[in-house]
DNA sequence: TTAATTTATGTAGGAAACTACGTAGTTTTG
DNA sequence: CAAAACTACGTAGTTTCCTACATAAATTAA
């Protein structure tokens, strides 16, 4: 509680959060350096992904990882040219790509093991205190599904709160 | 958790900060516009804290919002176009530019005031449950300025730890 | 079975932050 | 007090996501 915007409070949360995230991406960038793996914090969510469900179109892996599917495509070349994935046309149904790791991205998967164990480890410690984040996370992600931001801003301002 | 990514657990918690972060500010732009007022939520750290303390330098507004400083810049660029701040050379120091709110910068404050309260409302309704968020992004970050992400992952290595 | 709609993918460009680097004042130091 | 170091500001370009729009294949409906 040093400055202005940790006194603002709740109202510079979304900043906060940001900030937060951003700063855990670069530090896990480095981690994957310090283990001396060619990985990068962003493609985590394609590749884990990848690495339970075997074989997904683009759309698909989208959902799942829950970016827009052009966030996804754009990850998928990068892995592409890593030649972490590859994707072949889908027989029964033209318009989809189906993705799938190769066997140098299995490899990666397998060596990453260890660096996404200690990582989770290392989180762990940073996350869980007396407010936990990732389930502080998901509880608010639940209120919001529930009714979002916008909604509750104007049932509160319906409930004749003026102040 | 009905997909992968929530699976993961907190390997993804980067995205999924940055995706709830994302989620706040676009409805926040929602909100304002609900009101009636021009008003984007990234303006929000530096006019709230231009509002507390009157006058400061463009470095000084950065440190106090936790930004690098040419985002700064960008973000003054913007509030001087809209006329919400102004700035002029301190005469002590040449280097430096003072900001302060324009007249309009402080109406427009003024004018918020019911449209943060009403924010500050919802968002608690949103960040307060079991785990309130935004204590947890404040342990979380104490944590970090403690001992970072990588430096915990190289602890937990030496340690023994080699499963 | 053609026309309308939906779905899957792709491209282009935007948003909100960042780092790297350069220039010009200010302060420190030898 | 001149040289070196530091500080303040600015520009350029990058990163990691996004939205908007286009096209083509598949499905549904008339």
């Amino acid at each position: 509680m040093d400055n202005v915007i940790d006194q603002s409070g709740i109202l510079a949360i979304s900043t906060r959060l940001q900030r937060l995230a951003d700063a855990l991406r670069k530090e896990g960038q480095l981690i994957y350096q310090s283990f001396g793996i060619e990985f990068e914090p962003k493609w985590f969510p394609v590749v884990y992904t990848l690495h339970l469900k075997t074989s997904m179109s683009v759309v698909e892996i989208a959902n799942e990882i829950g970016y827009a599917h052009p966030s996804t495509i754009s990850l998928l070349k990068e892995l592409e040219k890593q030649q972490i994935i590859k994707s072949k046309k889908d027989k029964t149904d033209e318009r989809k790509r189906l993705i799938v790791l190769t066997p140098k991205g299995k490899a990666l998967v397998s060596a990453m093991q260890p660096v996404w164990n200690n990582m989770q480890k290392a989180l762990s410690q940073i996350a869980d205190n007396k407010n936990n984040l990732m389930d502080a996370i998901i509880e608010a992600e639940e209120k919001l599904k529930v009714s979002g931001f916008l909604e509750r801003s104007q049932k509160i301002r319906l409930s004749g709160d003026v102040r």
